[in-house]
Formats: structure tokens, C-alpha cells, sequence
DNA sequence: AACGGTATGCAAATAAGTTGCATACGCCCG
DNA sequence: CGGGCGTATGCAACTTATTTGCATACCGTT
């Protein structure tokens, strides 16, 4: 659900006082295209699909993009992963992160509800962040293992 | 929070199947000694205050810890974090990331209350695990940060 | 004491992200 | 239009966190 049709990224970046550039319309575009968070990896694989682009560079771009508030980087294994950031559009909303294949997947706003209030009560510091991040094996993985498991069984029957 | 005198760490790691010996009891004590979850470069520098310990072990310690249930690990910035497993004697909790100077405290169980049920019923994968953390800067830095700004206006009076 | 299985150490590799510096590009001025 | 300025990009090297392969040490059992 991170996908966005009301978005207008040549915009947004105008608007976040960011030069507008083709490398980074692409990378806005693939993250905000996709259906979940992507890592940097992945970003950079896509991009260079049509275009050279250099590691870092996708690297800073990511950076200016969430110091501007237009993504949000989450924590996904060992890398980060990014996504639009909430918006009027976008409702902010959990992830859950497949531990087998490391993919990211949004999921719907009201399936973790959550009160912040007493926590913002009290807590001494300045928060800046609440994430709610679930963490298991996504449906794919699931099928690919029974299924691996049942040809082993056939092949080798113990 | 993470703190606990009802844990007999020797016990933990027979009972979960693990040979016991002195660098794991070493882990497990300072892990459930203090007030928050480490990481593993802390871990191992507070090992090697005492005894010397390869790196390398540390990782497969704590890798057998999780692995095993006594640990749960947590991402914080770009490490993990470790602390113990909520378990009879402790609870599930949320945890609080400073972006500042990285280190994670435990929050009480109840400041963030949390509904599963909605996500459990129609979820098609395996869920491990939920996790919240909360992002933002401690009030350690915020002292710190706010005293050295009184000190550059002092200095440096535009 | 010999044996088989873990645990540990050491070196090297990998994965993800960062930094320094040089060049290129976009935008404004005259 | 051409020069100048500031940001964006590329490239190489570096850092940090973690993993892997392999050899050795240790432990509990026979
Ligand atoms: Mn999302
Ligand atoms: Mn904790
Ligand atoms: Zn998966
Ligand atoms: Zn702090």
C-alpha cells in the first residue's frame, strides 16, 4: 500500500526545497511504486536497470530524502529499508519483515492499534519515531518450504 | 528493566541444552545485568575487561542465545542489540532507541498498549515476533545538547 | 587414555553504509 | 551567451558490523 497515485514527486522534492534531478524522480518513483519498502540495494538494482547510477549516490539520495521528510527508513535484518513517509495521504502503518527472503511488506494501519499516550506522558526524552515492526515467515516463503519439504519427502522417505 | 534476580543463568543455559561454559555465563550475566539491551561490540568490550574473548565468539554466543530463546535481539541503528528473552519472569516491552548517542533503554510494558488480534486473524504468514521501538533522542543528550547551546550563546552572543 | 562432538580463536571475507575529493551539472547574474 | 557558484554525482578508499572456513582446544563419555 505504499503505492501513490496523489503524489507529484517533481513536487514534492520543489517543495521540500530539494533540486529537482532525474536520479532522484527515479528513486521516489520506485519507492513510492512499490508495494512495500525497498532497501538500498535493491533501490540502486532498480535504477541501474535503466540508468548508471553510482551506489552512493542513491545512498545520499536516500539521506536528503528522509532528512526532508519525504521517506521513511525503517529497520529491516541488517539493512535499512525505505518507504514514503506518512503524509495525508499515506497513514502511517506497521511493517512486517520476512526473516527468510528479507522482503517488506506494509501492512494495514489498524492491524496494530496502539496508545501512545502514556508512554508520551512521561518519557523524559524527545520522541521522535514510534515503529511497530513484525517479524516472521511471509506466505511465499511458507509455501516454498512445505513445498520443498514434501519433494524431499517423496525422494527420500525416512 | 531488563535487570533480573530470578534468573539462575547457569540453569537457563542447561535447561535450554547448552554446554555452560564461562564465556557464556559471562554474556548471559552482563546482558541480564543491565538496564538495557547491548550490542555486541558492547558486550564484548565488557567481556574483555575481565577475560580475553574473541570477537568472533561473542557472535556465535549470542547467535546460540537467540537461537535457544534466552535472548531476543533487537535492531537498533545499524546493529543489533541484545537483551533477555521475555519469559515468565519478564515481560514483553517496547524499547526506546536514542539516535544520539545509540544507546536503547527498556520501556514498561504498558506504555504502548497493543491489540494483536486484528493482524493474527488474517495474516497468511508465520509470525515470530512484534516489536516496537520508539526513536528520538534520551534526555541524557537532550542535557547535553541544550548545555552545550548555552555555552555557544554565552561565547558567541549574535 | 581415546573418542566424538562442541566451543573458541584467528584470518579472511562479506554486507551495508560513509567519507574525501574531483568533476559535472543546473541555475542565476550580467 | 559566458562566467561563477553551489549542489549533485562519480569514484576510490574506508569503516563498521557481521559471517565463514578452518584449525585447535576443551568437555563429557566410554
Ligand atoms: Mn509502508
Ligand atoms: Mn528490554
Ligand atoms: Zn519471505
Ligand atoms: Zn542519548
Amino acid at each position: 500500500m505504499t503505492m501513490c497515485q496523489n503524489c507529484d514527486y517533481h513536487q514534492l522534492l520543489t517543495h521540500a526545497g530539494l533540486e529537482v534531478t532525474a536520479h532522484r524522480l527515479r528513486v521516489l518513483e520506485i519507492v513510492g511504486g512499490n508495494t512495500g519498502p525497498l532497501n538500498a540495494q535493491e533501490i540502486f538494482a532498480t535504477v541501474c536497470r535503466a540508468t548508471p547510477i553510482n551506489r552512493v549516490t542513491v545512498y545520499r539520495i536516500l539521506d536528503a530524502l528522509v532528512q526532508h521528510g519525504l521517506l521513511e527508513r525503517l529497520s529491516g535484518g541488517r539493512a535499512f529499508y525505505y518507504g514514503l513517509a506518512p503524509n495525508e495521504h499515506h497513514q502511517r502503518h506497521p511493517h512486517f519483515f520476512c526473516r527468510r527472503c528479507g522482503r517488506m511488506d506494509c501492512l494495514r494501519p489498524e492491524a496494530i492499534a496502539l496508545d501512545l499516550q502514556p508512554l508520551a506522558r512521561v518519557f523524559p526524552g524527545h520522541i521522535e519515531n514510534v515503529a511497530v515492526r513484525v517479524d516472521g515467515v511471509c506466505k511465499l516463503c511458507m509455501d516454498a518450504v512445505s513445498k520443498r519439504g514434501r519433494a524431499q519427502q517423496a525422494h527420500n522417505p525416512n
